[in-house]
RNA sequence: GGGGCGUUAGCUCAGUUGGUAGAGCGCAUGCUCGACAAGCAUGAGGUCAGUGGUUCGACCCCACUACGCCCCACCA
């Protein structure tokens, strides 16, 4: 047979079975099932505007194989799928595809018609136009990840789907949400928010990254009042006219005298304080630093506990904002030539703005030395190309910070697989420094809720909130009314404007648990799904997804969300990086079942243990297509005999039995234990070692003969041996059990081995003593460069006196293993090796 | 700067409670046995990163060091 055929032959024989268990309903759950006996998944949904990874098939592969474990426990098993479709991966997708960009104060064009690829000027659209065009894309998106996930053999439910985008789960988000304002858990706060100035909206703690970019110290000089200067180093001179202060540690000798006085910033000529703050460091930069509106996150910290005031020059563009100077002018002691300078920098960006005012301050002779290179780290947005700046802006915010011990507590309520990242949890738990910023100015996501009522005189009351009822939900404040209102009043005095915010992707899917339960309406399905049993995810989003699925359960009701998370690693290449498409090494998942079978690929991924990075081996996927051949070839072997035999007598095959049920406790406690790699590991090494190399191979010349004590052990363990194969291998096991053991249902529906329920038998060490003979005598025909098939004229067996006891019963297997003519099988003492010495025949010639 | 994980055969990885190191691939030498050449048999190949400690005995426990990956950190 071909490579090119057999790979057809497997992949029909996948595609078949794919079929047949989405026509049988095969994963279906069965909502009439109690609550102890289901488990259920909090599946994942993937970023359906990425592409296609490898990293998917692993971890997803991963949930899989526990999944199908615990159906074969007997679980009811609730396996369902989600997208994850709104945000902003979308909405570049969607700006790249059809070359747009939404402008929401245009009105809603419906015969608006665009092609994929759209060539020419970019297009602005209204929001509504935008959020059709996602939609179209996602669709087109969706499927694709189906038809991978279907093709890998995942036991989803497809009839248990959802998308957060979709109208339940923006019914679920504004719910949650109106119950955490409700509880006073959530509150709209006016405050400096990290910013990113491309995407123009806030991002919250979990979305920000430090990288490592060279920055340049610059040292100006400030006067200090009454005489006196001292020299500041700072990266950031641009913030010069937002310095509202300068500090120093309380016991640096060098400032000592100064604090108390003002100091004058140069080119604006700002009296500003000069505080002792215990948070200035002597050794960094001089020593002495400006604290300005805002150039991190220390700075806002800052000013708050100095009380100084703010001096916004960072717009929301990312440039310097020209208002600001001229309406609420700041103290200064030369106006015009403060002004001036700021002339100069006004709507510059904030690179620009860098070197320009470095450029006044040489000119003004306030620079004193060199300016000097330095590394340092960054915030930015993870999405994000520039520096996040913090900006004063309107947010809504969820209360986290004060419940940083609740929090830990319900992490450790969780079960981690492996265990060890629980800690990650909890370091970032312990490292929070913001609250949750859930509002995105963005267009494609979950609207917030609320309505706020214009006043008589035009201006906007944001006291006064207007929030829908229940039955309202799922509402578009922007598109919508609210209650009592009527359209026409949108934005008039004594009307009311609708919130232009739409959440945070976070907000939404950290409600995966409840979007899928039916939470609140649906009681009865809901206390059947909730709380969930597993989260499956990868580590780099602990501090997002499973962080805040477990904030939202907590404050919901207080509970955790999953009672097990597991953790899968990373695909790395060979260099040990993670595999990543910006590294130009991803490969196609598609491309690799198409050429190894899907059960090879699971393999691949079942061979590594969770939280575990690693290394993409096309090899592995070679073993594992190997492994089906192999389960091909044996079956074949093992259901060509007549009948089902009967009960282990024989010696050897009672042997077998025994050591098949040391097997099935083990890789029974393995799958318990979470650890899939080892139960794999184990069942390969006993298929391919005890059963197919070496009782096969002593089994044969009975079942040939139709010894049905030799037929029913080879049934027996070909049965049990696909079951602890089938979370792994799912086509082929169900293939085989099918021609063999099915009658008319699954393997995937069958039960999972019990050591209670296989016969009686028992190995006292008779099996490893036939095996060291065969292999005595093998590695004399080796040896020999003879055929195994060599006859043995005369087999000598010397061994103790316990080993040949053991032996006597499975001699004739051996004898007829070696196709040896005669044996002896003698005692010696003294030693306690066994010696196995054969004459070997020639084989005949054939005539 | 703080923390997590790792370092075992040429490669990818196992190694249960401490008792003389294992698998697959690759390599070598053979073998077309009535399941299977996508196979079978036999074999070569390792100072278990380094140093010190605990112990009768350490890949395993402890300490330190080196290297790799990751997470976090107010980045003047």
């Amino acid at each position: 047979m071909s490579k090119a055929k057999g790979m057809d032959e497997l992949r029909d024989m996948e595609a078949r079975w794919r079929r047949r268990w989405e026509e049988s309903g095969t994963y279906r759950y069965d909502p009439t099932r109690s609550r102890d006996e289901t488990f259920v998944v909090d599946t994942p949904p993937p970023t359906v505007s990425g592409s296609l990874h490898i990293g998917h098939v692993f971890s997803y592969t991963h949930t899989d194989l526990m999944v199908r474990y615990r159906r074969m426990q007997g679980d009811n098993v609730f396996y369902p799928m989600g997208w994850d479709d709104n945000g902003l991966p979308t909405e570049r997708r969607v700006q790249n595809v059809f070359n747009v960009r939404c402008d929401p104060s245009l009105p809603y064009d419906p015969s608006l018609s665009l092609a994929p690829g759209r060539e020419g000027e970019t297009l602005q659209v209204a929001r509504r136009n935008f959020i059709e065009l996602c939609d179209r894309v996602v669709q087109e998106d969706e499927k694709q990840f189906k038809e991978l996930w279907q093709r890998l053999g995942l036991s989803i439910d497809w009839s248990e789907t959802y998308a957060t985008i979709d109208r339940r789960s923006r019914y679920v988000s504004q719910l949650s949400f109106l119950h955490l304002l409700e509880s006073g858990e959530a509150e709209l706060r006016e405050a400096p928010t990290m910013w990113d100035v491309d995407y123009q909206t806030a991002v919250a703690q979990a979305e920000v990254e430090d990288r490592e970019r060279e920055g340049v110290f610059h040292r100006i000089r400030f006067d200090v009042e009454g005489g006196e200067s001292f020299t500041i180093a700072t990266t950031r001179p641009e913030l010069l006219p937002a310095c509202v202060a300068v500090v120093a540690h309380p016991e640096d000798e060098r400032y000592r005298h100064l604090f108390g006085k003002r100091a004058i910033t140069p080119l604006f000529h700002s009296p500003v304080p000069i505080y002792a703050d215990e948070s200035a460091e002597p050794e960094k930069g001089t020593g002495v630093l400006m604290v300005c509106t805002f150039g991190d996150a220390a700075d806002v910290e800052k000013w708050r506990r100095l009380d100084v005031p703010a001096r916004e020059v960072i717009g929301r563009d990312g440039r310097i904002a020209a208002a600001a100077w001229g309406e609420d002018p700041w103290e200064t002691l030369d106006a015009p030539a403060a002004q001036k300078a700021y002339d100069e920098l006004t709507s510059l960006f904030v690179n620009q703005a860098r070197r320009r005012v470095v450029e006044l301050l040489d000119e003004a002779d306030a620079l004193d030395g060199d300016a000097e290179k330095t590394r340092q780290f960054v915030k930015y947005y993870e999405r994000g190309e520039r520096p996040l700046e913090f900006v004063v802006t309107r947010q809504w915010f969820v209360k986290i910070l004060d419940k940083k011990e609740r929090l830990l507590e319900q992490g450790r309520r969780v079960t981690w697989h492996p265990d060890f990242f629980r800690k990650r949890y909890e370091d970032w738990v312990e490292g929070l420094n913001q609250d949750w910023c859930v509002s995105r100015q963005r267009y494609f996501g979950v609207p917030i809720p609320v309505w706020y009522r214009v006043r008589e005189d035009g201006s906007i009351d944001r006291s006064q909130l207007i929030v829908p009822p229940k039955d309202m939900l799922p509402v578009d404040p922007a598109a919508e009314p609210p209650p009592g209102f009527d359209e026409s009043q949108r934005g008039q005095p004594g009307g009311f404007i609708g919130e232009a915010d739409v959440f945070d992707t976070w907000a939404t899917s950290s409600l995966t648990p409840l979007i899928t339960s039916g939470w609140p309406d649906d009681r009865a399905r809901h206390e059947r799904l909730y709380p969930t049993s597993l989260r499956p995810q990868s580590h780099e989003i602990i501090r997002t997804w499973a962080f805040y699925t477990i904030t939202r359960s907590m404050l919901m009701d207080g509970s955790i969300p999953w009672d097990h998370v597991a953790i899968s690693g990373w695909v790395v290449d060979p260099d040990r990086k993670k595999m990543s498409k910006s590294k130009g090494n991803v490969v196609l998942p598609t491309d690799l079942i198409d050429d190894f079978g899907a059960d090879a690929v699971r393999y691949w991924a079942a061979s590594a243990r969770l939280g575990v990075d690693t290394t993409f081996d096309t090899n592995v996927m070679r073993e594992g297509k190997r492994l089906v051949t192999k389960i091909k070839n044996a079956a074949r072997f093992v259901l060509a005999f007549e009948g089902e035999g009967g009960e282990p007598e024989h010696p050897t095959d009672r042997a077998l039995v025994a050591r098949l049920r040391d097997l099935v406790e083990d890789v029974t406690a393995r799958w318990d234990d979470w650890d899939h790699a080892g139960a794999l590991a184990a069942t390969e090494a006993w298929f391919w070692g005890d059963f197919c190399d070496n009782y096969l191979e002593m089994a044969k010349g009975r079942a040939y003969a139709g010894d049905t004590s030799a037929i029913g052990t080879l049934r027996l363990g070909l049965s049990t041996v696909l079951r602890l194969f089938a979370p792994v291998l799912p086509h082929i096991t169900d293939e085989v059990w099918e021609n063999g053991f099915g009658s008319g249902d699954s393997i995937h529906r069958a039960s999972w081995p019990r050591v209670d329920e296989l016969p009686g038998g028992e190995d006292d060490g008779r099996f490893d003593a036939a095996v060291e003979v065969l292999t005595q005598v093998r590695r004399k025909k080796s040896e020999a460069k003879v055929s195994l098939r060599t006859p043995v004229d005369h087999l000598d067996v010397r061994a103790p006196h316990d080993v040949v006891r053991r032996l006597e019963g499975v001699m004739d297997d051996v004898v007829a293993t070696l196709n040896a003519g005669s044996y002896a099988l003698v005692v010696h003492e003294g030693s306690q090796d066994i010696v196995a010495e054969a004459s070997l025949g020639e084989i005949e010639k054939k005539a």
